[in-house]
DNA sequence: TAGTGTGAAATAGTTCACAGCC
DNA sequence: GGCTGTGAACTATTTCACACTA
């Protein structure tokens, strides 16, 4: 929807893939050595057709026999991700949710920090908070620029949110995260991606069907 | 991927209708009491076509000369959503994230209320944590169908994620808000929808190419 | 005459099916 | 014999195009 392709793998093989090499991290800490794909069908949640083009996407190539090495995926896979691994990020926005994700990100995703957060509550403004420096918005581009950030997470309210982005743009950010719930625009260069909590619990709500007191299968 | 649909109407287009419902709640506040496909369109960065499928969806049919009247949208939209106005919610999990979505939910759909809390932290367990009291994992069956609860949102490690899940299933709960990094497993008639942050801020850096230092259009 | 409703075309994405290999 | 790689079929979703209406 609001999803601009630019390399040449499809956006959904690669959301797959970073599934597939959690799946992966934990067959190799169990010292597996070859899996097929129907066993990582089965783990991931989906069929062994789409399991075989992801993984052809790598240009790695399986055998028949034994199946794939799982340590030679994942180094393929994070060889394909070799470029993010020094990609810094920034946090526009520290409410509520701008917190919890600064102490989320802290932790998982090793390789990709958030270095710098911006707000422009004075309560918040060059106070550390969860390991990180708060800086006032007005900072941003310098910061950006010296820092060579080119990821950012908006975590804002809707109506700043068109205008920090159109800021961060400005300042270099390529790929952004947004978690405000209205839609941006962005130039085409530039990758979004939006995460709205709240349809999506609007949406599970939706579909959740109370009547259906079935007992499980 | 992971949704199950069993309305009539596609996923897909409640997701937007969520989002048209802000655009038009904005229409609304400013007095605009008709509007066209069009400038819904431009609104939600999508195709014109698009907006007048889903509206048709709805049921509703426009006038060629005036176009759609914005209240009445609003109340044909809040009427799809009417039957998720008593919903209640649970959370379970009240790491950094549960805190924050906690915090986050206690505003912003006002017609979901996250009712009850569950984590096995002792620190936590009777305690009230945002508005709610936190409730040890264990009574989780016995409250969720006292309380009536159908939805239900997941905010627990990866490796605890399914047995919560199955737990909530047999408690009654028949959606699934994800934010555990791994693919769940229920039944057909309960509905899920993941939510993977890290998954998606990987995305996010991988498609950020910073190479193009293009100026902005 | 601009804008809607909708069948038809186009496109994207997934699954099927089978040749080839180990 | 079972599994991979891959063209072909299929499905879902989006866009196009145009008759129709206020």
């Amino acid at each position: 929807m609001t999803e601009q392709i630019q390399g040449e793998i499809p956006v959904r093989t690669v959301e797959r893939l970073v599934q597939y090499r959690r799946l992966l991290d934990d067959l190799s800490a169990r010292k597996v050595e070859y899996v097929h794909s129907q066993e990582i069908a089965e783990l991931a949640h989906n069929s062994a057709a789409q399991v075989r083009r992801d993984l052809m996407a790598l240009g790695y190539t399986g055998s028949p026999a034994r199946g794939y090495a799982v340590q030679e995926l994942i180094a393929r896979i994070g060889g394909l991700f070799d470029k993010t691994r020094d990609r810094k990020v920034a946090l526009v926005g520290l409410g509520k949710l701008g917190h919890a994700l600064l102490s989320f990100f802290a932790l998982r995703p090793a390789h990709l920090r958030i270095v710098a957060a911006f707000d422009n509550d004075p309560e918040k403004i060059n106070r550390e908070v969860g390991g990180c420096m708060c800086h006032p918005v007005a900072r941003m581009p310098e910061i950006i620029a010296r820092e060579g950030i080119t990821v950012g997470i908006i975590a804002v309210p809707a109506p700043a949110a068109q205008q920090v982005a159109d800021l961060m743009v400005l300042a270099g950010i390529r790929g952004f995260l947004n978690f405000a719930p209205v839609p941006l625009k962005v130039p085409r260069y530039a990758f979004i991606d939006n995460v709205d909590i709240a349809m999506k619990l609007e949406k599970v709500a939706f579909f959740a069907e109370p009547a259906g007191e079935k007992t499980p299968c």
